[in-house]
DNA sequence: AACTTTCAAGAAAACGTTTTCCTGTGAATT
DNA sequence: AATTCACAGGAAAACGTTTTCTTGAAAGTT
């Protein structure tokens, strides 16, 4: 017990060959009862385990799925990974956890990390789709699932995600709707790219379409962290014209607008309407309750890790874009003029 | 580039020996500079990539940790695995995680798990430590740290903690000082054992200290969800006799607690106080914005993840208690009669 | 000039498995 | 009775590395 010990010693206890010993452990044919019996109480007695380093060695594979995420403390992130552990687990797959915090060059690091360490796939939740990263996927083979924004540029990996230009439109449309004509955003880093740009686009659109002024100083790109959503308010509200709602493209940001607008005297909903994005746990328990764009991200986390299984199984794909549902959910952090 | 290769490929394109490949790539002695410009412009050209799976069967080593955690979506969580993260990385380990959603089969599984892989070492956040955990931990050599509770079974591995049972001596009688004479307390699952009991052993310790009544019926024991807090609430206000503030062992707990209260008629801090544990992200955010034991989760983690580095690298343990500081901060939730 | 020592580099063993390749049974088919 | 055949099980190759062993040459010591 004490000792590690290998196949081969099981072998000699059991006064049997190494082969006929990985063959007991595999279940394999052309091994009689008798044998088997006589192996298996040696493992019995000693406690032996097979070392999969070596099994993984000879089978190529390592039953390791390399996760790769922005950042583990945000809850839409950490969501996911429920989603995805959920779903791996029954395949017997482990995670190999990454956090970039939106830096390319962590994200490139660990990408190749994974791929040294002979990783069976990886799902990826992309900060920006750069030139290296094309050329990573372009080179590896490694079966792949991105997830959180489209990734064009890749016809041979599908991505899931929701339709943010339409949500975020929608979203926007629902402030028009609520009479709202001076309506400020909170985007996503431009770094994150297609994340952040699809919704600021949606919002445009939707803008656009109503006729409604855009003013870029009412457009701010930042993380999506309580502090920089304080950050992002202090700035949208040190303008002369102020809006009379905002659309945060997460809790997280608008959370933090919240509470700098309170800290300085205004009123949530009364006096600026505030819509948030994700539904995080916490959007029902904070008051006002959030108004936001719900994502189901335990389910995104589940599909992606279905689609991920698919690949590594050799079935070919059904689609590369998986769009999953989201909902607008109003409750009482927006208010009709 | 497309087909995997190996040393064995560079060897003969370069016109050398395995060894001698394998000593250009380890930067060995005794290679002259001559091949060593050779094998590397070889090995430039080819984009080849050692095969971490081999070097860790010959090594010994996966340089993979494994962290075991109740939940991810638990912001204390999280951060934990943040500070881990951090450490770990800059000495070349990456994380394996797995969350035991409390199950301690589950628990078991993922160390079985841990321990096939061959992983360097494991970080553990024990929910409850049974005869079972003190079998494996005792036939098993794995460097280990447990996280966020006191392991006393076992003298070889170190812990990381804060002192629980002060903490939440402390924190009750900061609420007795505020005059409250009737205190609830919402305390962890009993099979987070070492967590909850200590905790409850505090607030019992600053009542009797106190001379104050303790009612069994005032004393929940539940998991530290937000849910679990709203639920729990539910049953302590359901009493006839109404505590006039509430401990809740966590902050989700105790968000999920005011949540069910201000749905029932009840305004916090004037009518009840509620103190949490923790305090997570949204401590600040939300109104009232939280008193609570401040803990720092991603110092713990980092500490840990030190700790366990330390045993890797074979030094000797300092010390077998490690408890981190913590803090009562108070805010807004709690109120003097 | 003879003898150590140091360095360079290839051959081969080792890590712990799985799998292919053999060989030897005994049973089934002709 | 001769021939095939399915099965059991051992020996050995393979997976892709690192490391030990060896040999040979060049340099340093007496």
């Amino acid at each position: 017990m004490q000792i590690k010990s290998s196949i081969k010693d099981i072998a000699k206890r059991a006064n049997v060959s190494v082969s006929t010993v990985s063959r007991v452990l595999n279940n394999s044919k052309y091994v009689s009862e008798d044998l088997k019996r006589r192996v298996l109480s040696v493992v019995e007695e000693t406690g032996f385990k097979p070392n999969m380093v070596a099994r993984g060695l000879v089978n190529k594979k390592t039953s390791l799925i390399g996760v790769l995420i922005p950042r583990i403390s945000n809850n839409f992130f950490s969501k996911l990974i429920e989603g995805i552990e959920e779903v791996l687990q029954t395949y017997g797959y482990n995670i190999l956890l990454s956090t970039s915090y939106n830096e390319i060059e962590k994200e490139l690091e660990y990408l190749n990390i994974f791929e040294d360490r002979q990783l069976d796939g990886i799902i990826f939740s992309v900060t920006e789709f750069t030139d290296q990263h094309k050329n990573f996927f372009g080179e590896t083979v490694v079966p792949t699932v991105f997830l959180g924004q489209k990734v064009e540029t890749l016809k041979k990996y599908p991505y899931v995600t929701i339709d943010n230009i339409k949500a975020a439109y929608e979203a926007t449309r629902y402030l028009i709707k609520q009479k709202h004509k001076r309506i400020a955003i909170m985007a996503g880093p431009e770094k994150d790219c297609a994340t952040g740009d699809n919704r600021l686009q949606g919002y445009l659109e939707a803008l656009k379409e109503a006729g409604l002024p855009l003013y870029t100083s009412w457009q701010t790109r930042r993380y999506h962290t309580i502090d920089d959503g304080y950050y992002a308010a202090s700035q949208i509200m040190s303008q002369s014209e102020k809006p009379t709602a905002i659309f945060a493209c997460s809790d997280q940001q608008a959370l933090g607008a919240i509470n700098y607008l309170r800290e300085h005297g205004y009123r949530v909903p009364e006096d600026i309407s505030v819509m948030g994005f994700d539904d995080v746990d916490l959007a029902t328990v904070f008051r006002p309750k959030l108004t936001t764009v719900k994502q189901n991200p335990v389910d995104m986390g589940a599909t992606a890790a279905r689609l991920l299984i698919d690949q590594i199984h050799g079935n070919s794909l059904t689609a590369l874009e998986n769009l999953v549902p989201y909902r607008l959910v109003v409750r009482e952090s927006t208010k009709s003029l």
